[in-house]
Formats: structure tokens, C-alpha cells, sequence
RNA sequence: GCUGAAGUGGUGGAAUUGGUAGACACGUUGGACUUAAAAUCCAAUGGCCAUUAUGGCCGUGCGGGUUCAAGUCCCGCCUUCAGUACCA
């Protein structure tokens, strides 16, 4: 019998399905067990040999915890809403939804060729309605949520509406807008409902505002900070620019600081938790408020370091800070109108290349110190950043570089504060040996003293207190796309509405084009049926708006990060009509035990999809506040791009070793015309379909008669032609071997580079692991006894695959299979007893060709459901162990002596021994160090 | 600049955490089988020197150190990758 892998994988894979294998329950004697991997974004490329990497990792681990008795549950599906289907729409004026349906079908078929033991009836799709509608129900409790400090938790808006009606707000300590005006009971009792709904939305969870955004003209939609890239967007690499618009904004900041202290309880790696610590950008200081033109405006600034507060000079304001026109004096205000003008064209991203330039201009104000009543000039540079604390910098050169660049270039004074250091070259910022002096009450103490005394004083005098500042913005979540999920909001006199949750999915409208339209507004503006009844409760034709009972719904939509921010919920029931996931359901699954992704989403869905759950355990919707216990960030597989070297204007190209000297153009061709020896298949090439016309004319300059072609790793993209196909992979040579080469490949935390040569190890594994069981008389394996050899061989096995799987090591496992097989072969073991529990071992990674041989082995249920074997130390003790014996550290000759001998046994006959006799050469050795089964040496 | 990760043969990578560095695999070379090729099997494969038994020296980015013993620990550098950046 051959192994015929095709054949073999898929019969296995039609029975999983036919007999719903992998299916979990809801409930279960058995230990639950979570593992989840990021689900997929399906585009039209499908999938390449870089995406099952972590699926195949996850997928070990799933099928491992089943042989260990757990009740398992690994989900799928499709983070179905994004760009790409739209700018197909937009081209080619197919619907998104179409185009969607079209790749999952593709990235279905591709994920079920590799044999994944995914629970397919818990699929979801982020663009289903039925998955949409708890979308939207999360959004609509969001916007009926404040956050309230006292009891650190998100509570009902209701509650909030109660205490403004009995006491109004001053006593109210909530996360909310900055400018928040106070008023008593009284007050707030006589504003009308839609004044007081303005003043709720100050304070929702969720919130409607003027945001400066980051506009992509070229993308037509607004982008959060994670998804620009050096200044530009993440996809397609276009410009941003900053634009201000009202937008739907998520309070993410009121949960800064419990997603900070989250981290400490939650198995993530380490460099993911500091992106996420740098993300959230916590400082803690102080902030001061100085008085400005005689008490004619106040400026309020944030500072890591109020024990520097005599030590400020001057002050420098954003060029976009509001107060600048305010206070700006007649004279200078020619020079400062025309310096805001100059740094507003400037793009965000010019700012940012060009930190070294030194400009700013001095606005004629002077604020007055706190306690030295001290008139300190006011100044507006662009080194101050408008969006981080309050846009304003007290500026103490002495202690700070920029502000003593700042100084030195505009020679302003530089009052040094510090006892002992010498500041005439540069600002000394060294918190922890910081002395200070020329301070008034703060001489002679350290940084801590005289911060906390700092503080204490300026409370005093009413003029700041101690603060702590996040980086952490809120996030926009308003789109200007229309494959987005649709805001369960319509507008009465410009104020949001919530449809009842009754009501919901508030389905996509039909729409003919899917580009913004004339006036500007988001693509859904073109939709003709887009409006909201009140009294049908039904979304109606927009020439029906009436705004008595028929009113506007919202024309932007969700970004991307909505539907991912929640969907390791909804699978723990995922066909629930009626909540996101029933209570006994949550209950029972909790959270995610293992989460496989990409780490380049530590700032985005990472962060995000945290918030999303703390909001709905504080609201009691989900029963953890972390809802992955463990994240492991899989590596990325990249390709190994070829390179053709066209001689500058001319056609002929010159193969890589005749390069030199020459001005040439590399380009980019297809890696399947390429052999492992880097030469190229010039006819293959010139017969490609799609590109063999570009080179029909084309003249190759050989070099020994071959075409060498010029590598380079890069990302895998089809862009780059160097994209493997796993279909193709599976053809040549299974799913098995692809399962195993992508393990075999390295460390799965790595970056490695694909190489299809090397798969011809894993592959002919596999065909010896079948030559083991099966000959051309069909079965081999027999009830004979094992023999010590063969249970040695197994036992270690076993050992080492359970530790290397829970440690992720499945490179290392794959090794050891090997190992384990060509040692069995060499031994002619047929033993049952070592053969059935070897493919138990062996299944998690080559599930098809374990059932197939469980099967031939005379089982009639899945290997899935077996157990794992048990490992037993009794059969790797050795009799006796070949010592190395080692002179002064080095070896020079081994000695086989047995186990159980004591530390004094081994020394005395060790030294007895003749070659240790010889070495000695007489001498009598200081010292003698046996460590025992592993080394004795002899020292002297 | 800061933060994090990492530097081991021609290549991907092992090394039980201080105990025989280079497991396993690719590639390469030689051989067997074959008319031939493929497939399969066997052998060799870190470098240098020596030798026809045996051996010796060097070797884990660089320079020091601790130790009987260092890829592993300590000190000082260098390089690469990733993230982040006028964060007050």
C-alpha cells in the first residue's frame, strides 16, 4: 500500500465534517478550553502559504487539548467588513456584499484543505446583520453609559440624568469633556430636553464632537492614529491631513488606566504589553494654571515636573491653540497670524521629518509666575504639540532639551535651578540625581520632595494639582465608507437618536455608487431609502423626512475595528437571536484560553477589543473584564522574491553575476519560473499567460549557460510575484507536510523565510511514519511485546512533544518525530503497544494520515477523542549512562558506569580507571566534580 | 533618541537553562540500485593542521571578566530587525 496523501486527507476531512468532529458544547463534565485565532480579513487574493502558520500552531494546540480531555472550542470566521471589497464596488460596481461571499468561499475551501479542526456551526461574519445587530446593540449601550470615577465603571446614563435633576453636576466625577459648564439642580431642571440632551452627550460613552481627524482625500474617510504609517495611510500609503469634523468618538480614555493595570494580570508577551504601556502613555505630574495679562485669561499646562517650576523662563503655546489669538498684543500680531498660517500648511508629516529646525515667535503676552509673581514671556512654537496634555508647555530650559534648544536659539534667558551641575552646554534632565536650588521653599530637596512639595504648594494658592496625563486619545469611530456596519442613529434637530434595540439590525440601504456623493456626504448619502420612521418603526424612503416622525438616520458607518472588538464572545454562542451570547453560555466558556494573531495589531484591535470588553463587564454583560488569558504572536512567513536585471534602456537583461558595473533595473518575476539553484526558466517565463508577452522580445545574457536570477526576502505580496500558494502545496505534496514544514520552519514567535525546496524532509517523514505501519502486504503491526528499545524510544517521544507543545516549541516536536520514527525503523518495531500511542503524538500536527492509520489499526472512532498516551519515566532509566570525563574543563575520554552509582562511587572509580591514571601522569588532582548523569571532571 | 527582540556551519535552525556546541532538516559531494531519469537507500559534510589506527588546534557578533567548566552568567561595545517618537 502507498501513501497517498491526497486520496487519504480528503476522505479524513469529509468524515470530520460528515460527523461533526470537532463541534463543541455548551456544556460538558470534561475542562473547557478556549483557543482562538484572529479571524481573517477575506480578500481576493486568497490565502498564501504565510496565513495558516498561526491557524496551524492553534490548531496543534486545539487537537492536543482534546487528547487531554478537554472540551475545546476553536471557532472561525470572517472579519467580513473592510476597503478592499469597497474599492472593488467602486471599480467595478459589484456589490461588496457579492465580493465578500465570493473570497470566504475561496478562504473556506482553502482552510478546509489543510485539515483545521474548526467548530464551523459557530462561524461568524462581521458583515451578517445577525452579527451587526449586537454591533450595534454594544454601540447603543455605549452611548447610554458615562463613566463615573467614583466606582471606576461604566453606569447607566439614567442614573446620571437623576443626579443632575436632585443635585446637578459639581459633585459628579465623571470622565467627560473638558469644557463642561457646572450647574445646580435648579439650572439643569429648567433646560429644555434637547439642552440637556447636549449636555448628556458631554459625558456618553460614545459622543458625537468636532474632531480634528485625520482626513485621506485620496481614501475619501477619516483614519484612526494606528491605521497611518509614517504619516500616511496604512493602506495604499496616500497622504493624511488633519481636518476637523463632527464624528462619533469612543470614551476609550476613561478606561486608560484600568487597561494599564489589566495588563498585569494577562499572559500577553512582553514587547506587546510595552506597545500597549506606550500606547496608553501614562505620566504623572502636575497641572498648574498661570494667569495671564492680569488675570485676563488663565493658561493651564500638564508637567512631569513641577519641582522645576522656578526654573521656568518662558512659555510656549501650540501654534493652534485656541488662546493664541486671544492674547497675541497688536504688535506682534502680524508676525504671529503669519507663522500659524505658515505651520497650518505644513502636513503633519513635513513636521515630523524636520524636527531639528528651531522656529517659533514670541506673541507680545506674559503670563505671571505662581509664586514669584515673575513675568514670564509667552511664546508659540511648533514643537509643542496641540493634541497632547493641554497644547501648552511651561518651558524650563535648564531641565529640558527642546525647551533649552528653544532658548539657546532665541536667547532667552536659562536660570539654572540645579545645585552642583553645570548647564552652559546642555539641559540636564536626570530625575533621580536632581538636587534642586534657587527655589524658594524648594532648595536642597530631591525630585521626589520637591515634587510632592511643589504640588502641595500650589494647591495652596489654588493655582494646580497633582495630575496624571494619558497619551491614550479617544478613538474616532466614524467612517466615511459604506461596507461598514450602519449606526443605529437618526438625527431630530441635529441631536442623535438611538433606535430601540427592538428594532435592530438597521440593515446597509441599497446604494447605486458606492463613492461619496456630490455634496460630500459618506456613500450612504446616495442611498435613497435611508431614513427613520418613528412611528412604523421602520427605515423608509429619505423624501419622506418630514422631521415631525420621519427623521434622517446617519450617514456614516463603523470603522473595522467594531465588529473584531467583541467576536471571541459571540462564538461561545454564536447563533443566538436573542443576545450576544446567552448567560449560561458566557458562564460556562468565560474567556479565551490561548489567542493566536499577528502582534501588528497591539495598538489597534488589541487595545480596542480590551475596552470593548471591560465596557461590558462593568454593564454585567460578559462575566471577565480580560478576555484573553494568553496571546502568542505568530511569526510572519515571508517570500523569497527573484529578481531579472534589465540593463538600463535597452531590452536585454543580464543575468546576476554580470551586473557589476553596469546600471541595471532589478524586476520582480514570478518565483515558479525559478529553480532552487536560482536559475530561471526562461521559456517557462516567456510562455507565462500573464506576463510572457513583456518578455516575448526580451534578450537573456547567460552566464555558464544559465540565467542566475538575484533574491531577496520580503513580505509575501502578489505584488512582489513571490507569493506561495498553499493549494499548490497541498497538491504536490499534502496537508501533512505543509502542517508540519510550517512548524519545521522556526520558532513560531519568528520571521522566517519560505522555502519550498526544504519540504521534501517533512514529506518523506511521512512517508517512512507510513512505511513503519503498513508494507506492500498492508498492515505490519502486530500484538508482539515491545522491546526496551522501542518503549524507550516511545516514552521519550512523548515527553518531549508534550513539553515542546506547551511550551509552543513545535518546531523542535517536529524534529523529534524524525527521530522517533527512523529509530523505531532501525529497531523493526511492529508493537501495537508503541505504534498506537506514537500516532496519538503524531496527530495533532498530521491529523490525516494518524486517522488514516488509527483507522487501519482497527479503530472506529476518530482519533481526536483518543487520549493522550501517558508518559512513563520507568522506561527511559538507564541502566548506566556514558560519562564525559573531562581534565580542567576540556574532555578528553568517556567512561560508561552505572546510574545509581553515589557521587563518591563514581569518583573513586573514575580515578581507579587507567586512562585517568595516564592523564594524571602521576599528579594527584585538587579537585573532583561529578555532576551526576551528566559530567565528571577532574581539576589539578 | 527611547522601548522590545535577536546575532550559532553554505542555509533554516537545535542545545534538557552553566556540563561532549552544531540535534533535526535543506543543500552539497561521493557511492548503491537503474539502459537512463525519478524515487529510494548508504556514507561524508564547522574551519585549519596532521595522519593513513590513533590525533591536535581554533570556533556560537567584538573586547574583557567570573568559573574546574560559558552559546548560556557579569561588564563594556558593534550590528540587525520590530515598535515608537518634539509626550512637556
Amino acid at each position: 500500500m502507498k501513501y497517498n496523501f491526497n486520496e487519504i486527507e480528503a476522505k479524513w476531512q469529509k468524515y470530520w465534517a460528515e460527523n461533526q468532529t470537532f463541534k463543541a458544547e455548551n456544556n460538558s463534565d470534561k475542562p473547557k478550553y478556549y483557543v482562538l485565532d484572529m479571524f481573517p480579513y477575506p480578500s481576493g487574493a486568497g490565502l498564501h502559504v504565510g496565513h495558516p502558520l498561526g491557524y496551524i500552531a492553534s490548531d496543534i494546540y486545539a487537537r492536543y487539548k482534546r487528547h487531554q480531555g478537554f472540551n475545546v472550542l476553536h471557532p472561525q470566521g470572517y472579519d467580513s467588513f473592510g476597503l478592499p471589497a469597497e474599492q472593488y464596488a467602486i471599480q467595478t460596481g459589484q456589490h461588496p456584499a457579492i465580493t465578500t461571499k465570493d473570497n470566504i468561499a475561496t478562504y473556506r475551501r482553502q482552510l478546509d484543505q489543510i485539515g483545521f479542526s474548526f467548530d464551523w456551526s459557530r462561524e461568524v461574519r462581521t458583515s451578517d446583520p445577525n452579527y451587526y445587530k449586537w454591533t450595534q446593540w454594544i454601540f447603543i449601550q455605549l452611548f447610554n453609559s458615562w463613566y463615573n470615577n467614583d466606582s471606576d465603571k461604566a453606569e447607566d446614563i439614567g442614573e446620571l440624568e437623576k443626579l443632575f435633576a436632585i443635585e446637578g453636576n459639581a459633585n459628579v466625577n465623571a470622565v467627560c469633556d473638558d469644557d463642561i459648564k457646572l450647574f445646580t439642580a435648579e439650572e439643569w431642571n429648567k433646560l429644555s430636553t434637547e439642552e440637556q440632551q447636549k449636555i448628556l452627550l458631554q459625558y456618553r460613552l460614545t459622543y458625537l464632537a468636532e474632531t480634528e481627524v485625520n482626513w485621506c482625500p485620496a481614501l475619501g474617510t477619516v483614519l484612526a492614529n494606528d491605521e497611518i504609517v509614517n504619516g500616511v495611510s496604512e493602506r495604499g500609503g496616500h497622504p493624511v491631513v488633519r481636518k476637523k469634523m463632527t464624528q462619533w468618538s469612543m470614551r476609550i480614555s476613561a478606561y486608560a488606566e484600568r487597561l494599564l493595570q489589566g495588563l498585569e494580570k494577562i499572559d500577553w508577551t512582553d514587547s506587546l504589553k510595552e506597545s500597549q504601556r506606550n500606547w496608553i502613555g501614562k505620566s504623572v505630574g502636575a497641572s498648574v494654571t498661570f494667569n495671564v495679562n492680569k488675570h485676563i485669561a488663565k493658561i493651564e499646562v500638564f508637567t512631569t515636573r513641577p519641582d522645576t517650576i522656578f526654573g521656568v523662563s518662558f512659555m510656549t503655546l501650540a501654534p493652534e491653540h485656541d488662546l493664541v489669538a486671544q492674547i497675541t498684543t497688536p504688535e506682534q500680531q502680524a508676525e504671529v497670524e503669519a507663522y500659524v498660517e505658515a505651520t497650518a500648511k505644513r502636513s503633519e508629516r513635513d513636521r515630523m521629518a524636520d524636527v531639528k529646525t528651531i522656529t517659533g515667535v514670541f506673541t507680545g503676552a506674559y503670563a505671571e509666575h505662581p509664586f514669584t509673581k515673575a513675568p514670564i514671556p509667552i511664546w508659540i512654537g511648533d514643537y509643542v504639540l496641540a493634541g497632547y496634555g493641554t497644547g501648552v508647555v511651561m518651558s524650563v530650559p535648564c531641565g529640558d532639551e527642546r525647551d533649552y534648544a528653544f532658548a539657546k536659539h532665541f536667547d532667552l534667558p536659562i536660570p539654572n535651578i540645579f545645585e552642583g551641575i553645570d548647564i552652559s552646554e546642555k539641559a540636564f534632565s536626570e530625575k533621580e540625581k536632581t538636587i534642586i536650588a534657587n527655589s524658594d521653599f524648594l532648595n536642597g530637596l530631591n525630585y521626589k520632595k520637591a515634587t510632592k512639595r511643589a504640588i502641595y504648594e500650589l494647591e495652596q494658592i489654588g493655582q494646580g494639582q497633582g495630575k496624571t496625563n494619558y497619551r491614550l486619545r479617544d478613538a474616532v469611530f466614524s467612517r466615511q465608507r459604506y461596507w461598514g456596519e450602519p449606526f443605529p442613529v437618526y438625527y431630530v434637530n441635529g441631536l442623535p437618536q438611538m433606535i430601540a434595540t427592538e428594532y435592530l439590525p438597521i440593515e446597509l440601504p441599497e446604494v447605486e455608487k458606492y463613492l461619496p456623493t456630490e455634496t460630500g456626504e459618506p456613500p450612504l448619502g446616495n442611498a435613497t431609502k435611508w431614513a427613520w420612521d418613528i412611528e412604523t418603526n421602520k427605515v423608509v424612503d429619505n423624501e419622506k423626512i418630514n422631521h415631525t416622525t420621519v427623521f434622517p438616520l446617519e450617514l456614516n458607518t463603523m470603522p473595522g475595528w467594531a465588529g473584531s472588538s467583541w467576536y471571541f464572545n459571540r462564538y461561545m454562542d454564536a447563533n443566538n437571536p436573542d443576545a450576544i451570547a446567552s448567560k449560561e453560555a458566557l458562564n460556562y466558556w468565560q474567556d479565551v484560553d490561548l489567542y493566536i494573531g499577528g502582534s501588528e495589531h497591539a495598538t489597534g484591535h488589541l487595545l480596542y477589543s480590551r475596552f470593548w470588553q471591560k465596557f461590558l463587564f462593568d454593564k454585567g454583560v460578559v462575566p471577565t473584564d480580560e478576555y484573553a488569558k494568553k496571546l502568542i504572536n505568530q511569526g510572519m512567513i515571508l517570500g523569497t522574491s527573484a529578481f531579472v536585471y534589465r540593463e538600463e534602456g535597452t531590452n536585454t537583461y543580464l543575468s546576476l553575476g554580470l551586473i557589476k558595473d553596469k546600471n541595471v533595473q532589478p524586476i520582480h518575476v514570478k518565483v515558479k519560473y525559478v529553480n532552487a539553484s536560482d536559475e530561471l526558466d526562461i521559456d517557462g517565463l516567456k510562455a507565462d499567460e500573464e506576463f510572457g508577452e513583456d518578455y516575448k522580445d526580451v534578450e537573456f545574457i547567460l552566464e555558464n549557460g544559465v540565467y542566475k536570477v538575484g533574491r531577496d526576502v520580503e513580505k509575501m505580496s502578489k505584488s512582489k510575484y513571490n507569493v506561495v500558494n498553499p493549494d499548490d502545496i497541498v497538491a504536490d505534496y499534502g496537508a501533512d507536510s505543509l502542517r508540519l514544514y510550517e512548524m519545521f520552519l522556526g520558532p513560531l514567535e519568528q520571521y522566517k523565510p519560505w522555502n519550498t525546496a526544504g519540504i521534501s524532509g517533512v514529506h518523506s517523514f511521512l512517508k517512512k511514519l507510513w512505511k513503519l505501519y503498513v508494507d506492500e502486504n498492508g498492515l505490519k503491526v502486530s500484538d508482539v511485546t515491545p522491546t526496551k528499545d522501542s518503549l524507550k524510544t516511545l516514552h521519550k517521544t512523548i515527553k518531549k512533544v508534550q513539553d515542546d507543545i506547551e511550551n509552543f516549541s513545535f518546531n523542535t516536536s517536529v524534529s523529534t518525530f524524525m527521530i522517533a520514527v527512523n529509530e523505531l525503523t532501525q529497531q523493526k518495531c511492529q508493537s501495537k503497544a508503541i505504534l498506537e500511542p506514537l500516532l496519538v503524538l503524531i496527530s495533532p500536527y498530521a491529523p490525516h494520515i494518524a486517522e488514516e492509520l488509527w483507522s487501519l489499526l482497527g479503530h472506529n472512532t476518530s482519533i481526536a477523542t483518543a487520549n493522550f498516551p501517558e508518559f512513563n519515566e520507568n522506561h527511559l532509566v538507564e541502566s548506566s549512562k556514558n560519562y564525559p570525563i573531562s581534565f580542567n574543563g576540556k574532555m578528553r575520554f568517556t567512561m560508561e558506569l552505572p546510574l545509581d552509582m553515589s557521587k563518591d562511587e563514581i569518583e573513586k572509580t573514575v580515578l581507579a580507571n587507567e586512562k585517568t591514571q595516564e592523564q594524571l601522569g602521576g599528579r594527584t588532582p585538587k579537585k573532583v566534580i561529578v555532576v551526576p548523569g551528566k559530567i565528571v571532571n577532574i581539576v589539578g
